[in-house]
DNA sequence: TATTGTTATACTCTATAACTATA
DNA sequence: TATAGTTATAGAGTATAACAATA
């Protein structure tokens, strides 16, 4: 329809300027954006093997795989085996790993605090009444890979 | 205030997993996420400088230097020189660089529009109320650097 | 002196291809 | 034969430091 169509094009565009935003609000010298990605996934649903891992974050599994080294090098992620698939290698967030993303996320909620507290206050509760749908947006896009034509 | 910072505290998060949404959502084998948002702000904003492309897309000013030779090799965008001032190089986008930036979004709405059939019709309501908004926030993180304590 | 931009260098991250192990 | 993961290698992308040119 044409009012989808619409919102779907500023969508496009929105999403676009979104990275830039992201970036500048990510702490310089931290975990790259995919690496922190992969933690919040890892914080919110547990243990995952390195597939499931790398279709929900959109990289190869070699990528994931050799992301996970760097993890657990640095003490944020785990490796274990799975009791039944011993070919599975399930991937858990440590106590440093949470202690990060707590940190991380607290200094992204004060910056982003600045920012909207110059935004009108309608733009804040319009952005405040969508998050509930951006994130199951987002959680569709983990279930459903996007077809690359 | 309370509301204020449970807000800003799901935002953050939202933005987290924002990421691997927008890179679900990039075609494999095209341009990074950063070259296509540098595109994107030379597209609505005209010609621009190094350092001030550098300062909106949250990227060092060498680092922009090499983006823009990338660009440049590909067609994509232009170097002219300033008229007043000898020191600067204003960098335009080209005939080619907006064809393939509409491309890019034409692919992506209709990868939403897939996503977004899928969801409530008061989430599709509540993200479409709020793009103005966004779009807002994005520019003011734009104009002024966040501070990275 | 301050500002704009480039070059040189090194490191991080990610992909593709080839391989091992388990089902 | 199919699936889960790793290793090897190469390339893209970005940062820091040092430099050149103009204001």
């Amino acid at each position: 329809m044409s009012a989808t169509a619409v919102s779907d094009r500023a969508l496009a565009i929105g999403l676009e300027r979104l990275v830039s935003l992201i970036r500048r609000l990510a702490p310089p010298s931290s975990i790259s954006l995919t690496a922190a990605s992969t933690l919040a996934t890892l914080m919110a649903d547990g243990p995952l093997g390195i597939s499931d891992l790398a279709a929900r974050e959109g990289v190869t599994q070699p990528g994931m795989t050799q992301l996970v080294s760097r993890l657990e090098g640095q003490g944020l992620a785990r490796r274990s085996g799975h009791a039944a698939d011993r070919r599975v290698v399930l991937v858990g967030i440590t106590a440093a790993g949470r202690q990060l993303m707590a940190d991380r996320r607290a200094l992204r909620a004060e910056q982003l605090s600045l920012l909207l507290d110059q935004l009108p206050a309608d733009d804040r509760d319009a952005i405040a009444t969508a998050l509930p749908g951006l994130t199951r947006l987002t959680e569709l896009a983990a279930t459903e890979p996007v077809q690359h034509a």
